[in-house]
DNA sequence: ACGTAGCACTTTGGTAAATGGAGTGCTAAA
DNA sequence: TTTAGCACTCCATTTACCAAAGTGCTACGT
């Protein structure tokens, strides 16, 4: 499929108006642009259509982009934007506020970025059932109670409450922390839970009297660590209802709903899964979140671990202005970490 | 105001058909229920609504209850209901796996409860500014990553990944976090780092080589603390679109619109504080939340801390059903607690 | 004094018809 | 290859209309 300069034109211009207005583009509208009658731009459109790049949306309407033809947009029309110096100034004053964990910076930048597109930020941390274990810390809260934390080679940190069922003297604490210790470090997260079972429990029983209750605190507390997800791939969600006011959702409930269900669910999860490192866009059926939208998304890396920020928006997205945002954010953490 | 008993039975009837049906109640169909003439009950009707206990929707429309309405029969009509097996059976299995921490179970719980009653469920978790430090440790991850880990006395545990600007070595990190610890153990963690600037920074200095890089590195993770709300007050949301199908949102996208934007907010926080310690119930404008939902809620306590637990759901919520659902987990986590 | 039958009146909600406008496809001419 | 012109299509909005549901009020009976 080959377009000449005036169907590539045209097709910018369509894609554009439409991601302004959101409604249907017709040909009269556009003669004085490319300077044609409003007829050679119903023959061009309807060559279009024919490629698949348009639509409409009854058979007198004007033309709306394809799933298709917002592809080829993005692939081969749009060019990246320069970032206004509005939108790098409020981005800049985060990156430049020393005293934020950059953990918290990404976050904050990306809920800034959804207010200024109005679309909604996901921020995915990085997936630490993959991480090994480097170290466990027990602290004793009272008699009976402790805090245990499992710190991971990337930083990662988990901890649970743990109530025992008897007192437990201390020295039988510590020494059953360093068996642990001693067997464990290393390990992945998502198998401590069996290698406890399977290497600790035997050798607990052996060396510590109260074995039983103790045993049954580690195991519990290890036990929640691979059973948790909403700890594994911790993700934050801003501005959910700013998509809500996109004039193709705004009146119809029903696909509200929908939507609104989708992030309700931890499931998004699933559906931003990262990638290569470059920007993706998927663009309606292209996401396994909803045909409705467009995900557009990156990883990141930074010095404890990776993880990935996403926008989703209507299909008529600002595509360049949304790439030039991400991209400024992606620099930044490169920078910073 | 004062309702003889036929008022009383009739203000039952309508309150508990419109929150079945969400349809304006008439008076021909409770005649028969109260064995006497429509007009007859449109007389009581009459009445009721001079009492600012019945609506109408338009001239001619059968009742529906108001705010006051809601608030007469929740006070002084409504019978808490018995829970059906079903539903205790569902949360049952929640309480009696014994491997769940507490604070999961009660989320846990909650995410049923949103399941069975279609209304969103909120978990408050405890304000841990109120918590005193109990213990500090720090854990190196390589050369010049620490992790710095503060435990509270009611065991609420918050990290935070430092990242020092020279390689500090490992003899002058411990005596500074020993330093820290004799001087912080039992400050408030809101005032920690107020107590870092102007008590540990002085002494610092005098005792260690590299002051100002670990000073540096401890106070913007203990800045962190006090400044990152979503830590301080951790909240757990479920089934946020549930309610959009109850039936008087489901057509109304402004509506809908509008209470999703009102839980994208973290404004949730601040409008679900919790009170005294029974179960209250904030009818419509009662509650800061929005004026079209009840918001029903208790307090619990638990070994560690306290919180809140809440529903969200229209006007017409199944009062007697959620009070006997809340009920019932508020007395099954004194149990486990 | 209370209850009720009857009736006129109001509002809703749904369906049908009428109308204007925006936009297309096609044809024929430049 | 472009364009003017025209017939046609579909949408959106308005208007009209009707049946259903329900009310308030009046007048009558006990």
């Amino acid at each position: 499929m080959v377009l000449n300069k005036r169907q590539n034109d045209l097709l910018k211009i369509i894609v554009e108006d439409y991601i302004k207005t959101a409604r249907p583009v017709g040909s009269k509208a556009i003669c004085e642009l490319l300077d044609c009658s409003s007829a050679t731009i119903r023959n061009e459109m309807a060559y279009l259509e024919e490629c698949g790049l348009l639509e409409k949306t009854h058979t007198s309407s004007g033309r709306i982009p394809s799933e298709k033809g917002y592809r080829y947009y993005v692939d081969n029309i749009m060019k990246p934007k320069e970032l206004t110096g509005e939108d790098m100034l409020k981005l800049q004053t985060i990156f430049s506020n020393n005293s934020l964990m950059l953990n918290d910076t990404i976050i904050r930048s990306m809920e800034i970025i959804s207010e200024l597109t109005s679309y909604t930020a996901v921020v995915l941390g990085d997936d630490s059932s993959l991480n090994k274990v480097s170290k466990i810390e027990v602290v004793p809260l009272d008699e009976n109670k402790l805090i245990t934390i499992v710190i991971t080679d990337k930083g990662h940190v988990e901890h649970r409450n743990v109530v025992m069922e008897k007192n437990v003297p201390m020295e039988e604490i510590r020494k059953t922390v360093e068996l642990i210790n001693n067997l464990i470090v290393g390990t992945p997260i998502d198998e401590v839970s069996s290698k406890l079972e399977f290497e600790v429990k035997p050798i607990i029983s052996q060396y510590v009297k109260q074995h039983e209750v103790l045993y049954k605190a580690f195991y519990n507390a290890f036990n929640n660590f691979a059973s948790d997800v909403s700890h594994e791939t911790p993700f934050k969600l801003k501005g959910t209802s700013n998509f809500l006011n996109e004039p193709e959702f705004s009146n119809d409930a029903d696909k509200i709903r929908k939507i609104v269900s989708k992030f309700d669910d931890n499931n998004i999860v699933s559906s931003i899964k990262e990638e290569d490192s470059g920007i993706n866009i998927y663009i309606g059926s292209e996401n396994s979140f909803d045909d409705d939208v467009t995900v557009i998304k990156t990883k990141y890396k930074v010095n404890d671990g990776e993880g990935t920020i996403a926008l989703i928006g209507p299909k008529r997205m600002e595509y360049d202005r949304v790439i030039a945002l991400l991209d400024y954010i992606k620099q930044n953490i490169d920078k910073n970490s």
